[in-house]
DNA sequence: ACGAGACGAAAGTTGAACTTACATGTCATC
DNA sequence: GATGACATGTAAGTTCAACTTTCGTCTCGT
């Protein structure tokens, strides 16, 4: 098969009817279009233009390449269009834990869309880490040490450092202080074994607490708000309750921090993607 | 626009199902098909292959652009070996003089079949020199003086070299020398004016010379060989008649001599035109 | 545990494609 | 018929995109 370049130099001469016009076209100039298409007749052994004094015309058998090769251009250029603009369209796929999508990025999106009111964002809230690649996400904000390697085919960039914090309702500490010990833990069995951990560090011996199970997690910051009991989260997270005096935060030491962090796929991006990550930066500032 | 040879080397992945596979099909390394696709993937903004240990598969976008690639590429190629090969099997058309084609070459012809079987041969007798490259002809055998510049757009190959001769039946000097301004002249419209240049140059006075005109080119010789009168032609084309006695030379001196030429519209050619051409220079010699 | 065979990354190399420069040829216009 | 604008032809010089090389990593089958 023949040099593609020398292809499309033939296929832009046709087009525009002559090597100057054509070397305008590619950006290049005349005597490197009529060196490819040169190269092309010699190659397939076809004479394709007839040189004719100031002007070129088209043999019968340029007539036919010229034909096929502008089918063959044209298709190619419409496809690799489509599918640019089928992707930069495309929704933004966004996965992270029900209370960051909730609590963190939700409240905000508005200001995001005053940035760039061309996106549109899906917040996926998936309890478990996922596979971004497999599931088509195009970005994850998810708890991840920043010393920890990336999960195969992504790249992380640090959000933040954020303590983890216990919260309860105000009201709760209204008849002094209290051993934490006695009250309630509002978890999940999903997020049961996380607490427990960062329970034992702090210090607690966790087969004595008492625990209360919610069906759904949106429920237990709401849960935690009315005075059912005390939730483990990290500051980020119920910072707007605490300022709004909705929530406070018990003086319990040795509980652990977290990085939390954007995930994204390895390889080329859209502009969006980098868009939304950048402003993740600001709302996690 | 994407570069097209990155077009290429991601058409080639999808095609072998790997990196390595295209490679070996493209003649390269693995490393320039990454390269290439990932220079692609970055171009259009959108991820085309997964890589996923050892082996790599293509994404739903990627799918889609190699459907449109592989129409686009398939769609080239049969393109191109089409008119290769209507080009390599079309017929050879050579123009000439009706005498050079009926006098020299076709008698031969045989020869040059048993050379090369597959070559089909269109002799097409012109009276006139015609527009090679207008008339799509591939060959044309024509007198051209050595020095003289070659028609545009076409390159001159020297075949022989060879005198003009007065030459008549045996019968017409059995009753001893007699002065050729007595006999008729065969001759053609078209013709005369050559031939009357050439008799001015022997001295003869064109004006007082009887005439006998013809209607077609190929009656003249034979008119010649049954004793009508003097015909002029190069010793080339009447050397058969010559050897075989049908035909004498008269010794007429200051005849001018010709040059015979193989005549080529300039650009690439199939090698059917040079096997011909070279052949004509045996015939010729 | 090990070798075969695939992909990944980075630095070095090469030649195809391009530019530059000048000659030539044609046409429109004055 | 002289002139200028604009096309193509050719050849020599230059550059950067594409390629090779090299080494590392991963996965799979034995």
């Amino acid at each position: 098969m023949p040099s593609l370049s020398a292809l499309r130099a033939f296929d832009a001469t046709a087009r525009h009817g002559g090597f100057a016009g054509a070397g305008r076209a590619l950006n290049v100039t005349h005597a490197a279009v009529t060196q490819q298409v040169r190269a092309l007749e010699a190659e397939i052994g076809v004479q394709l233009v007839r040189r004719s004094g100031r002007t070129v015309s088209l043999t019968p058998a340029g007539e036919r390449l010229a034909q096929v090769l502008g089918e063959a251009f044209g298709g190619m250029s419409a496809g690799i269009e489509n599918l640019r603009r089928s992707e930069e369209r495309r929704i933004l796929r966004v996965t992270t834990t029900t209370f960051v999508a909730e609590q963190t990025i939700m409240p905000r999106l508005p200001e995001f869309w005053a940035l760039h009111p061309e996106v549109e964002v899906a917040l996926v809230p998936t309890p478990s880490v996922v596979d971004l690649i497999e599931e088509g996400f195009d970005l994850a904000v998810r708890v991840h040490a920043a010393d920890a390697p990336p999960p195969p085919g992504t790249e992380v960039h640090p959000l933040c450092h954020t303590p983890i914090l216990a919260v309860c309702a105000p009201e709760l500490l209204k008849d002094g202080p209290f051993d934490p010990q006695d009250l309630p833990w509002i978890t999940s069995d999903h997020g049961w074994p996380w607490d427990r951990e960062n329970l034992s560090k702090a210090g607690f011996d966790t087969s004595r607490l008492k625990r209360v199970q919610l069906g759904s997690p949106h429920l237990e910051m709401s849960a935690a708000r009315q005075g059912l009991g005390i939730s483990l989260a990290t500051e980020i997270i119920c910072r707007p309750d605490l300022e709004a005096g909705r929530l406070v935060a018990l003086p319990i030491s040795g509980l652990p921090s977290v990085d939390y962090a954007v995930i994204l796929p390895r390889g080329p991006r859209r502009p969006a993607v980098d868009h939304f990550a950048s402003w993740l930066r600001t709302v996690f500032a």
